[in-house]
RNA sequence: GGGGGGAUACCAGAGCGGUCAAAUGGGGCAGACUGUAAAUCUGUUGGCGCAGCCUUCGGAGGUUCGAAUCCUCCUCUCCCCA
């Protein structure tokens, strides 16, 4: 994997590059569609190339080692062969799956010990067994193995597992590096920093994480609930440390105010499930704000979703006949609304680019960050 | 013609003397959702000067301290037999 930044904004840390992987070019800053079981929920593999225009998605390692298992991903030639989908793919570890079960997983210094959502089944996961997966699962990217913590999260928790994240990290360089993607092409290993909302675990961590010499780094544990404020101040602290030369991923974040604040901050990636599942509740992110189509306000509005949309659904679905569908619980409203919310992300993260190269991001960003947030 | 049910909030449908402004669904309206246990979940759905009051359970009377609940008549419905 290579990384090449580009272009630099006068203003900010922002900054416009190039990630080559073995299955394509990336441009950044960009923005992962959330393919949790191996498909964006509601979406073909087509639509997402060819008309939403997304360059890589994310998928998740804990979802697809449940079901339909790692081996069979394997054995159908790795996921890129099993779902069709031949860009990049990035994985998550599953650690932050298994923390979202709450009381169904235990934590020990070994791994996790925790229980499918599907059948109760128990399971163990270690670091190991996080890169034998994903390296049978087959992305071009990967991620450690970590512990995300809760918001709030007192600190001598947060020290303690964040210990145990850097531990865990030592296990995953160790055996990523003894083991091979069984596909024939290359796979990099993201860490990720972690240390709640305490800056001096944060920065403990994002040096501990800058001295792996990894091909990309992650920032995790933040978008938890805490406020936007000190989610950008530990992303700010963290990005200083971290690797200018490296791709940065701000994990799991987030609205389109979120993603603009933090490229500014010098983020490179994003990923977030907000304008999948939120579109499917019927939530969109248009250029003028966000609309929630299922509002008796739209039942008249023959307006297309977004005039300047460059989505086929943009302009052929009216506001009024996709809150029909909504309203009737059709199954072409979570596609459209999928197709419309991610048609604008990848947009957003274009346009981001393009001002980045231009050299005027941040005054762009101060405009559009208000415009977007509003709601109509 | 004879016999037997039933009429409850937008709809369906509980309630069968006080704890009922009235269960539960559906529908309506609104909100939430940030490395997806989510095509999900939550709130709300008679009125008002809203920790209280007012008007509601087909209509009109009546019994009772007190009725959606009991009695009488009326109206409308549904079912069975001729």
């Amino acid at each position: 994997m290579k990384f090449e930044i580009s272009h630099r904004d006068g203003g900010s840390s922002a900054r416009a590059g190039l990630l080559t992987t073995d299955h394509g070019i990336i441009e950044s800053p960009f923005f992962m569609p959330v393919g949790t079981a191996g498909a964006v929920k509601a979406l073909h593999v087509s639509d997402l190339n060819t008309e939403i225009k997304a360059q890589i998605m994310l998928s998740n390692t804990y979802h697809l080692y449940l079901r339909p298992g790692s081996d069979i991903v394997a054995k159908a030639g790795g996921l890129h062969k099993f779902n069709g989908w031949q860009k990049p793919i990035l994985t998550d570890s599953g650690g932050y799956q298994i923390y979202s079960l709450g009381a169904m997983r235990k934590f020990t210094d070994d791994g996790v010990v925790f229980q499918s959502h599907i059948d109760g089944s128990r399971h163990a996961f270690t670091p190991e067994k996080a890169m034998d997966v994903q390296r049978q699962l087959g992305a071009d990217i990967i991620m450690a193995f970590d512990e995300c913590t809760p918001y709030p999260c007192d600190e001598a928790y947060a020290r303690k597992s964040l210990k145990r994240t850097h531990y865990w990290l030592s296990r995953c360089i160790t055996h990523f590096n003894i083991t091979d993607c069984p596909h024939g092409y290359r796979q990099s290993l993201f860490p990720i920093v972690q240390g709640s909302v305490y800056p001096g675990l944060r920065v403990e961590s994002a040096k501990f994480i800058s001295d792996q010499g990894a091909e990309g780094n992650a920032i995790g544990g933040l978008s938890v609930g805490e406020p936007a404020s000190m989610m950008y101040e530990m992303t700010a602290l963290v990005c200083d440390i971290l690797p200018t030369d490296k791709p940065r991923y701000l994990m799991g974040v987030g609205t389109p105010a979120n993603i603009l604040e933090s490229v500014a901050l010098g983020v490179d990636m994003f990923d977030c499930v907000i304008p999948t599942r939120n579109g499917r509740n019927g939530m969109l992110f248009t250029r003028n704000g966000i609309i929630n189509i299922k509002n008796e306000k739209w039942k008249d509005d023959f307006s297309p979703l977004e005039a300047d949309g460059e989505v086929f659904a943009d302009q052929i679905y009216s506001k009024a006949f996709l809150r029909h569908l909504f309203i009737s619980k059709e199954i072409l409203s979570a596609m459209i609304a999928t197709t419309h919310n991610l048609g604008f992300y990848i947009w957003l993260m274009k346009e981001a680019r393009k001002k980045i190269i231009e050299g005027h991001f941040i005054e762009w960003k101060e405009r559009m960050v208000k415009q977007l947030m509003q709601r109509l």
